[in-house]
RNA sequence: GAGUCUGUAGCUCAGCUGGAUAGAGCAACGGCCUUCUAAGCCGUAGGUCGAGGGUUCGAAUCCCCCCAGGCUCGCCA
């Protein structure tokens, strides 16, 4: 469906067109003066000085050649030259009569679906998830949504970190605990036992360890170092070791993600692309893409209209070992091969954007990636504490995912349990569904580039523009409507009528948005857009809920209407 | 040092492809429950949009220059 602005937006621009003026001039925007009308057009302003007129006179011109006028109800032009509209209220009801009909509500999605590639999540394997995780997923899983509700095709990768040194301060203190498990013994030529030979905790505990170690310890790091080098040439022992890792590691992370309700498609990770490395780099060579710096292979990534200068991207270390970069390049010929994605959308801390600035440059700069695929890198600020600086937990520590979780849904049981008498167990329940609207929607609120600040209270407060509101206002809605077939009403089959009250029309031109808002969400990868849409709605909906007695309204027709909309 | 982002009410944030009186929420103060759950609604008060210049009929928004803070700047990821 076209959105409503559109819309009302031709009506005017053939006022414009038959008036004399260019049509571009007619752009509407939503009003800024509510108390005046709903949709304004600044057009007679800009046109001013073209049409050496006065705006005022050009937008009572404008409005004098409007013949097209089904969603403008009235239109008035006002010094110095803005027009201002209201919207034709019979035609809203038709508008969201339409909507309730569509199967997109409205949203027609696109008509060109592209196969979108979204790397989010990336957490490391054997560590456990800690606040930084959290924006990555939840950013990322929305915007994964939205595309697909767009009509695209859409994979997410969580993207582990799963390969490299901290997989050999593993295998190296596992051996230094356990020397005489079979992966360890050069002589054996046996099948690996099937279960791991540690537990999540564990293994949560022996990777500090074992990097502390490291650090004052030469002998053991050489040790180290020499069990990455073994698991990266294929070692059959440490192979069958970083197995178990990933197995107890990823069913650990796959239950974390989904109690945040984050799903991913693809479980590839970082040893997902060292296949495609050897390769890559001995193309990169020979067609002559890298050259030999200091050392190192390097690609050259600056460009003339850089305003600075930036370093080229490394492919391969002085010491001949791979690093991110290359790894990112490795998974993008993987991902070209596999997938074909016409835009690959990583979702990353914004502190890493020179690294994908690079990484991009040299992707198309080499071929990896044809020049029209679309790379986009959507940078997120850091979720800092109530003192302004990076979340930690009350001893100064990192704090965990889970542990974050647990702590917001132990406050959302207390309130629960402080309003009301509920069951223990109903308690719970709720409190850990809106403990988690709390979380999600306090960190999607906030525009995804910025740093935030995270309050606990704020976020789980009922209060204002937080998650456990706008499920209030959903579950108001959901009880009416439950009333009303409880009471022998049918929801199928009921049309809206045009609204005669301020708060009725108010609320249908807002919830007559929903396409424009999640198009415009999409585009600019802006879900506190969203948010910051259903708060607007629930905002109306309050007030309309207020100042209308839906189920006891006795003109049947007037309440049918009413639970339709 | 260079680049980049940020600076809007006491606090947390919108608004930034220029438009009218800069918006919410929290906190403060004052109303509204014999009513579809008051986890709600209505209202009052609170601002030199970091400072200063410029462009424009018009600037929180665009440009310049300062100030303050964050972040980044080849062999970590």
């Amino acid at each position: 469906m076209k959105r409503i602005i559109d819309l009302i937006e031709e009506e005017i621009a053939g006022a414009f067109e038959k008036a004399g003026y260019d049509r571009s001039y007619a752009r509407v925007t939503l009003s800024n003066r509510p108390d005046l009308c709903e949709y304004q057009c600044n057009g007679a302003m800009a046109g001013a000085k073209v049409y050496k007129k006065a705006p005022i006179m050009i937008a009572k011109d404008v409005i004098e050649h409007l013949s097209d006028k089904k969603y403008i109800g009235e239109i008035e032009a006002v010094t110095p030259g803005f027009i201002n509209i209201k919207v034709c209220a019979a035609s809203a009801a038709e508008y969201l009569n339409a909507m309730k009909e569509d199967a997109g509500l409205g949203l027609s999605g696109t008509g060109s679906p592209q196969m979108i590639v979204m790397d989010y999540g990336g957490p490391n394997v054997a560590k456990p998830l800690h606040v930084g995780h959290l924006r990555s997923a939840v950013i990322g899983e929305s915007i994964k949504r939205l595309a697909r509700k767009m009509g695209h095709k859409v994979l997410a990768d969580i993207h582990l970190g799963d390969w490299g040194y901290q997989m050999g301060l593993i295998i190296t203190e596992l051996k230094e605990r356990e020397p005489d498990l079979p992966y360890f013994d050069e002589t054996y030529t046996g099948d690996y036992p099937e279960e791991a030979p540690f537990t999540i905790g564990e293994l949560e505990e022996i990777y500090p360890a074992a990097s502390a170690r490291a650090r004052e310890d030469e002998a053991y790091r050489e040790e180290a170092l020499h069990a990455t080098y073994l698991l990266q040439n294929g070692h059959r022992g440490c192979t069958a070791v970083w197995k178990h890792i990933m197995q107890v590691s990823v069913s650990d992370l796959k239950k974390n993600y989904q109690n945040l309700n984050v799903e991913f498609d693809l479980w590839k990770g970082e040893s997902d692309a060292q296949a495609y490395i050897p390769d890559m780099i001995e193309r990169l060579k020979t067609e002559g893409h890298a050259h030999a710096d200091q050392g190192a292979l390097v690609i050259d990534v600056q460009e003339e209209s850089d305003t600075k200068e930036i370093p080229p991207c490394m492919v391969q270390k002085s010491d001949g070992a791979s690093l991110y970069g290359t790894t990112d390049l490795a998974t993008l010929i993987q991902r070209e091969a596999d997938y074909h994605p016409d835009h690959i959308i990583y979702i990353v801390d914004k502190r890493q954007e020179l690294h994908f600035v690079q990484v991009f440059r040299a992707a198309k700069k080499a071929g990896i990636v044809p020049e029209e695929t679309k790379l986009t890198f959507l940078g997120f600020g850091t979720m800092n504490g109530r003192d302004g600086k990076p979340f930690k937990t009350r001893e100064g520590g990192v704090m965990r995912l889970e542990n974050l979780i647990a702590e917001i849904e132990d406050e959302m049981y207390q309130k629960i349990a402080d309003n009301r008498t509920v069951e223990e167990q109903e308690a719970r329940k709720t409190a850990k569904t809106v403990g988690l609207s709390a979380l999600r929607y306090g960190d999607l609120s906030n525009q995804a580039s910025k740093d935030y600040i995270f309050d606990v209270d704020r976020f789980t407060s009922f209060e204002g523009n937080t998650g456990p509101y706008i499920l209030y206002t959903i579950v108001r809605i959901k009880s009416i409507l439950n009333k009303y077939q409880e009471s022998g009403g049918v929801l199928c089959g009921l049309r809206i009528r045009e609204g005669f009250e301020a708060a009725e029309k108010a609320l249908m031109l807002e919830a007559a948005k929903y396409n424009e808002v999640m198009e415009t969400a999409f585009e600019e990868l802006a879900p506190h857009k969203i948010c910051a849409y259903i708060y607007d709605l629930s905002n109306a909906f309050n007030r309309f809920y207020h100042e209308t007695k839906i189920l006891s309204e006795e003109d049947g027709e007037k309440k049918k209407s009413y639970i339709a909309i």
